[in-house]
RNA sequence: GCGCCCGUAGCUCAGUGGAUAGAGCGCUGGCCUCCGGAGCCAGGUGCGUGGGUUCGAUUCCCACCGGGCGUACCA
């Protein structure tokens, strides 16, 4: 557990027992303890830990919060000598100051813990599904994507780091009408190669990069498929095609620091026969029904706004259908959560996609999607125009050249889902202060330096006097430091992960103000030590922060 | 029309049922004969509008205004 933590349920206990007495001798009247909340307050001047119970308990007690909040504090014992200072403040609030003792424990653990600093067991090794990007394998993978992926990534980094185990996943729609579609622009581009003039598909995919694709095909097999049934010759070039494309979206992502532990084919579905096995097992428990040919699902049963396709007239199953077929498997596999990461114009997918995973009999809260607003490239101030249909736009390989996985990720991760995301590439690139990841990489780097600097080897934890470390940007550090397993475990398991961003520039900044006003390398041999011991485990806390972030952490720059 | 997301400082965005709402960028002025100046310190009339719930609302609820995205036998 971590300190703050432990400190934090010490103080709930020491108000608790004083509630309790104060019940007993009759001095507060109450049916229930309130659900309060003990929090680090806002203001240096409100102590280091605040309580707003006596608020709550007003009502019920009938008296105001402040004479609720003078008895309690009258009631505390405080055994192990905790408090420095207990004040009663502005509307009700009790505000403790602590001793710093309990402070100078954090950095032997720190030291102690290193990697796994930050970390805890809260997961208990249960198996997460998460599911990110899938995108679709007709084309390169744009901002959407790279966003996708960077928060995917680092949300799987956080659900490991509290404890679970976490399957990354990217699902590849290798099956219907988009592949037939892209059979089409393949062909068309392919006869067009070799000189014919052929009509290209209205809804085809204009990119520039089919052609490319066209063109690696013919230097290996030539007019091979020029003279063949049509059918035959789609399907082999979106067999080569789909290759080339999975491949390239997988070295792209690998080169961006994600890495899936599956790949999991849409096809695969359709051959097993697990689409119509559950779309048989939906219309057995009377989930389906038909109307002008086609299957329907009763949506609406499950809170969705309106019925849904799962089979069209042809035959064909939906996309829909594939999925609730691919959800009904995530949950077969042994998944309790199974969370998907989508772009704003899928959330209209959401409420049905809960529905089906109820109406197999899942519990839908164990299926959790996060929607995640659309990206803007903005360079020199203006915004880049972007349409994947015409084929403008720019690829995550694209932006790893232009501003370096560092920045991208981070950038990516920097904002919530929720907010709508402007990346300003001039910002991202640039090597100076104004942007955050440097600023960050920044104090890495220079404590790499002063270690360096050093020469000897640095002081073990139990020959050092942390409590020489005194001075109020050195205190403030120390805090800083220890609100990281906090800061992972809330990110985690609200799923979201941009907290970590803001958490790596405050630990940067505090480093940097503890560095201009305490020399570490100072003569007083005692301090210096202690000061040591401060700056490596800000190190050990920058360095995982960023290893979360999956960005880099430069030892010099 | 209906549904989801967003509206906070000049700009890009955090944040919270509570005590004086923050960060970065930009702008202005200061700071090492010393461990990396890619740094530090100082400078702020801002929660879209109107109701409601509450001891207390920027936060929750309702209506409205503005922006984005959905609303396919596409995915």
């Amino acid at each position: 557990m971590s300190i703050v933590t432990s400190v934090k349920e010490k103080i709930c206990i020491m108000i608790n027992c004083s509630l309790e007495k104060a019940r007993i001798q009759n001095e507060l009247n109450f049916e229930e303890q309130p659900n309060y909340m003990i929090e680090v307050p806002r203001e240096k001047a409100h102590g280091d830990f605040a309580v707003n119970v006596a608020m709550l308990l007003s009502k019920q007690v009938k008296k105001a919060p402040r004479a609720i909040a003078e008895i309690i504090v009258k009631n505390i014992e405080d055994h192990e000598g905790l408090l420095a200072k207990t004040e009663i403040a502005g509307p009700g609030f009790i505000n403790f100051t602590l001793n710093n003792a309990w402070i100078y424990g954090i950095l032997p653990q720190v030291l102690r813990e290193d990697k796994a600093y930050g970390g805890s067991d809260y997961g208990k090794q249960e198996k997460i599904q998460l599911e990110f990007v899938s995108a679709n394998p007709t084309g390169l993978l744009h901002m959407g994507n790279a966003r996708g992926a960077a928060l995917g990534d680092t949300l799987g980094n956080l659900l490991e780091a509290i404890g679970y185990d976490v399957t990354r996943e990217f699902y590849i729609n290798d099956a219907g009408n988009q592949i037939e579609n892209f059979g089409k622009s393949l062909e068309a581009r392919y006869l067009q190669q070799l000189g014919y003039e052929v009509a290209f598909p209205e809804e085809g995919y204009h990119g520039e990069d089919v052609i490319d694709t066209v063109k690696t095909i013919i230097a290996e097999v030539g007019e091979k498929y020029l003279h063949i049934d049509s059918a035959l010759r789609r399907e082999f070039l979106i067999q080569k095609a789909l290759e080339e494309k999975i491949t390239a979206i997988r070295n792209d992502l690998a080169s961006f620091g994600v890495e899936y532990d599956v790949w999991f084919n849409e096809q695969s579905l359709h051959d097993s026969g697990a689409i119509s096995k559950t779309m048989q097992e939906l219309q057995e428990k009377g989930y389906v029904y038909e109307k002008e040919g086609a299957l329907w699902l009763k949506a609406k049963l499950m809170g969705d706004e309106k019925d849904e396709v799962i089979v069209r007239a042809n035959g064909l199953p939906t996309y829909y259908a594939a999925d609730i077929a691919y959800h009904k498997n995530k949950f077969e596999r042994g998944f309790k959560k199974v969370i998907n990461i989508w772009g704003a114009d899928h959330h209209g997918h959401v409420a049905r996609m809960k529905g089906a995973v109820k109406a197999l009999g899942y519990d839908p809260e164990q299926l959790q999607i996060i929607i995640m607003q659309l990206v803007r490239l903005l360079r020199g101030g203006e915004i880049v125009r972007m349409s994947k249909r015409s084929g403008q736009y720019i690829t995550l390989s694209e932006l790893i050249d232009e501003v370096g996985k560092d920045a991208a990720r981070f950038f990516f991760v920097m904002r919530s889902p929720d907010s709508h995301l402007d990346f300003d590439l001039d910002l991202a690139k640039a090597e100076s202060s104004e942007n955050p990841v440097y600023y960050v990489q920044y104090a890495h780097a220079r404590i790499n330096s002063i270690l360096k600097a050093l020469g000897t080897g640095l002081p073990q934890a139990q020959e050092v006097d942390f409590r020489l470390l005194s001075e109020v940007t050195e205190i403030e550090l120390i805090r800083k430091i220890a609100d990281l397993p906090e800061e992972v475990l809330q990110a985690a398991i609200n799923l979201e992960p941009h907290h970590l961003t803001r958490y790596a520039q405050e630990l940067a900044s505090q480093f940097h103000s503890f560095y201009n006003s305490c020399r570490v390398l100072c003569d007083d041999e005692r301090l210096r030590g202690a000061r040591l011991l401060l700056v490596d485990a800000t190190r050990i806390t920058l360095r995982n922060v960023l290893g979360l972030l999956g960005v880099s952490a430069p030892e010099r720059m």
